[in-house]
DNA sequence: GTCACGTGCTGGAACGTTCCAAGGCTAGAC
DNA sequence: GTCTAGCCTTGGAACGTTCCAGCACGTGAC
């Protein structure tokens, strides 16, 4: 059984300072309004007895609870992990110091919304980060109808009713990058792999591939591939393209970069010297096996996340235009010959 | 500017519903107090007008707050990341049936305890999740003097006054797994690559490779490494081990596992076909690369960090003895001919 | 000397819940 | 009919904080 003592109280360190519960507060949120000496005295004294604040008593009466919710989803294996990963890192540490934390929550798989309402309802959390808002997806929706703060990482592709503040990185600018790159490298007939059409997101990064290449005066018919994210479609779609001819690809995956590569192993071709590749996230795959990738800030998308749910809080209305950055490219062997 | 309507409480509902605060209370906490006819009224109203309990108001008066702290580490990049994934996904998962959440919180690198003090004092959690209990780590002694209840992901090395719920998996077994796997496809000059004799994770698993060695009686002379985890050093310890007759490798990382993938590309030799090979922790990297891969059951033991942490919190005396898992060996085309 | 004012501090009230002691009501025993 | 017991329900108190109105005191203007 836990025997410890009872953690001092606004009241007891009150009395050892000789002032008012009322005082003591006010040394910690108002210092302004005491008496330097008396600040001093006080401060001291909460420093002595190791006084911290009780929670649930601020949060009761003040109203909020420097809490942020965020919803765990279910891991499917793979590089969208890793990337949750690098982004939730960085959103702890920077909401460290706007003196908040994050609580994570899960729900029932099937209803996006679940969770969010008895979070909502408790007056658990002061604010939502959402982080898988592509198309279709009813959350952000739902939030904004009940005047829930909340940001978001990743933009509403199309709903014009959609006004709140986001985050996101343009997918069409990597690739825009990667193909860019490819070019310099004196590749002429570059193929692209990316997802289904139903896919905002990979239909984005789609045109940026089409932009460098039409900019370029390169044609990029039978070049482009929509597929699903998985090596084993790669490959195949890759072999039909250097069929015809093409000499690089990005991808929209590291997944399906690697799917590029399995194709050159079986056709004795060398990645970089024969036939170019970059992939897309920049994940641990590509850093071991050298692959040249697109790499997401998604550090800066923290920072920039927890810097808009900081003026939502404080009142300010949502930004007219979301924020979007612009991610990097991490050239290895995949890419260049040599 | 938020315009939402204030929830309701306790006395809303118990105004509409005809009773008195303690029993709708009561209708929720202990609803075998209510005369069935009473309960059902309560909670319909109590379903008609959405009513959630008050997180802050429950837990000053109850005192748990029903989070469980987690500190999370600045990231470094690498499989580490994914591993952390994986355990943190399926503990936000079991802790949603015991009625937990999961708050992320972050600390100065430089102290170990820096945060738990914090939320300890202003009592908001109720227990605490460590992950990096290896070997000199001082959170666990540190809470345990405290009395602060928690459980531990890794064992306390040696730490004799350590007395607190643990989980774990066995490194060692999973060592010997990946080395009579290899035994059993022939090989009987089987390398060890593994990290520095500090670290006792590492030593561990070492000891698993030598037992499953002289079990067999193969000799083991020459053929253990201890290096650090990286690449590079992995190649070149495999260069030096296939000069002396090693034809397999069991690795304390898929970091280390594919240094020696490399090393076989230079000497033109194949993987599985020529030398067998199995890395630990079954990274994306792993799966990505036809890596065999010594896989911790991670989702085991998050369930049964909740298990303990959800006895602990009754009040439990910690277990004599902590619980160790056993890891799987996942066997790809690395670690097979053929 | 009185009044107005600003500074520094105080004490009661309130946030919404659960704990606790006690109240009303019904039923059974005598 | 009275008493006792048990069931269901109630209202006051308390958790520890911040909001708010106000008090005491000293200073300067008239």
């Amino acid at each position: 059984m836990v025997s410890e003592t009872a953690p001092p109280t606004l009241s007891t360190v009150a009395s050892r300072a000789g002032v008012s519960r009322q005082t003591v507060s006010n040394a910690l949120n108002n210092p302004e309004l005491l008496r330097p000496e008396t600040l001093d005295r006080v401060l001291g004294v909460i420093a002595e007895v190791g006084y911290t604040p009780n929670r649930a008593a601020r949060q009761l009466r003040s109203g909020n609870s420097r809490l942020i919710g965020l919803r765990f989803e279910p891991a499917q294996e793979g590089t969208a992990n890793a990337l949750m990963d690098r982004f939730l890192h960085t959103l702890v540490e920077s909401t460290r110091e706007t003196g908040h934390q994050i609580l994570l929550f899960s729900g029932d798989p099937e209803d996006p919304l679940d969770g969010y309402d008895d979070l909502l309802r408790s007056t658990a959390v002061d604010a939502f980060v959402l982080t898988d808002t592509y198309a279709g997806t009813p959350q952000a929706a739902w939030l904004q109808d009940r005047d829930a703060p909340f940001v978001a990482f990743g933009r509403p592709w199309d709903d014009p009713r959609a006004h709140h503040a986001w985050v996101d990185v343009d997918g069409a600018a990597g690739a825009r990058l990667a193909t860019a790159h490819l070019l310099e490298q004196g590749h002429e007939r570059i193929g692209w792999l990316g997802w289904e059409r139903s896919s905002r997101i990979g239909e984005d990064r789609r045109t940026g591939w089409k932009a460098a290449m039409s900019r370029a005066q390169k044609p990029t018919e039978r070049l482009g591939g929509r597929l699903t994210d998985n090596a084993d479609a790669a490959r195949m779609a890759a072999h039909e393209r250097i069929g015809i001819g093409a000499t690089a690809f990005v991808c929209a995956s590291d997944t399906m970069a690697v799917g590029v590569l399995r194709a050159l192993e079986e056709r004795g071709l060398r990645a970089g010297t024969d036939i170019g590749v970059v992939g897309f996230d920049d994940s641990a795959v590509a850093q071991v096996t050298g692959l040249s990738s697109v790499r997401q800030p998604l550090e800066d998308v923290a920072v920039e996340v927890v810097r808009l749910l900081h003026e939502t809080l404080a009142g300010a209305p949502a930004p007219e235009q979301g924020t979007v950055l612009a991610p990097s490219l991490v050239v290895r062997g995949s890419s260049v010959s040599g």
